[in-house]
DNA sequence: GCTGTTATGTAATAACATAACGTTTTCCCC
DNA sequence: GGGGAAAACGTTATGTTATTACATAACAGC
């Protein structure tokens, strides 16, 4: 999401919780817990460095608590999985479950969100041409970001 | 790389031989043994599938002997790694290391490789706009292949 | 044959993810 | 407000994927 200030940051999450309800699903505490550190985190974060963190504040946490936490999230489109990464990122605009282009930099580690309508529509194409049907695109490109193209000179 | 019928397969297997005479390195009996493994599924294949086979005829065979082999031959672009199935499949047209674009059937599990000009067009031009230089672009797509949604009727 | 390099053996462990089952909480209908 | 179903959570154990670290062996060039 790439809001890391406060303010924002509480503000997406009620959002959220608006969002939860209105679709009759619930943002539990633990839950919200999760979404808030994934978002508050400027890299994507692993499942057990989730973990470490919860358990600060909650010493009986295991990995079922945030795997639990995780499916639901994705399920509501509300954070992605980085295949390539083992890791999780908070979605850059919330709302329906979706897929999209991610560029991760090996240099200094950010990720950034596409919704690319080209990409999209090339791989549609690419699909239709072989009687494909694609329920979940997963495109990540690896790669130097150009903040860190421009350190490296 | 499709090619399951054993005169096809002694032939490329060949064929890569000079190729890694060509290049200086070196194609060992372990390596070749998990690239033949690999060519030879119809299913991409788990590092442990493939270890589980080489066990059969070298019981002594341990997780790095499989992961070296596998990093060897991804290095030289024989096969190829599936990140949203922690598995690997042989390349489609074996030479220099390349990416392409996976169509992966969740129903029978058989995996198309591409390399549609017009996704790695866009993918550069999305790339390009966000001043990213992408070196590693991994495309799959989840989904039902035409015969097994024939099938599905 | 000595030497630096590449490949392999071996053991242990790290890192990521799920199964299974019982308990608690929440929600909804009566 | 009480009872029952569903959802969420606690807990323990285990499965699966991948790597570290260090010792040994094979190979190539001098
Ligand atoms: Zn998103
Ligand atoms: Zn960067
Ligand atoms: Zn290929
Ligand atoms: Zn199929």
């Amino acid at each position: 999401m790439a809001c890391r200030e406060a303010a924002s940051l509480e503000a997406a999450l009620a959002q959220v919780a608006e969002l939860c309800t209105a679709r009759g699903v619930r943002l539990t505490a633990q839950r919200r817990r999760v979404l808030e550190l994934v978002w508050r985190s400027d890299k994507p974060m692993g499942a057990y460095d989730i973990l470490a963190a919860i358990q600060a504040e909650q010493p009986k946490a295991a990995p079922p608590t945030v795997y639990r936490a995780l499916d639901f999230l994705l399920a509501q489109g509300l954070i992605h999985k980085l295949q390539s990464l083992h890791a999780y990122v908070g979605c850059a605009h919330p709302g329906q479950p979706h897929a999209g282009q991610f560029l991760i930099c090996t240099a200094c580690g950010e990720v950034t969100e596409l919704a690319d309508p080209g990409v999209e529509h090339s791989l549609g194409k690419v699909a239709a041409a072989s009687g494909f049907v694609a329920d979940a695109p997963m495109v990540e490109l690896s790669g130097t970001c150009c903040g860190c193209r421009v350190d490296d000179e």
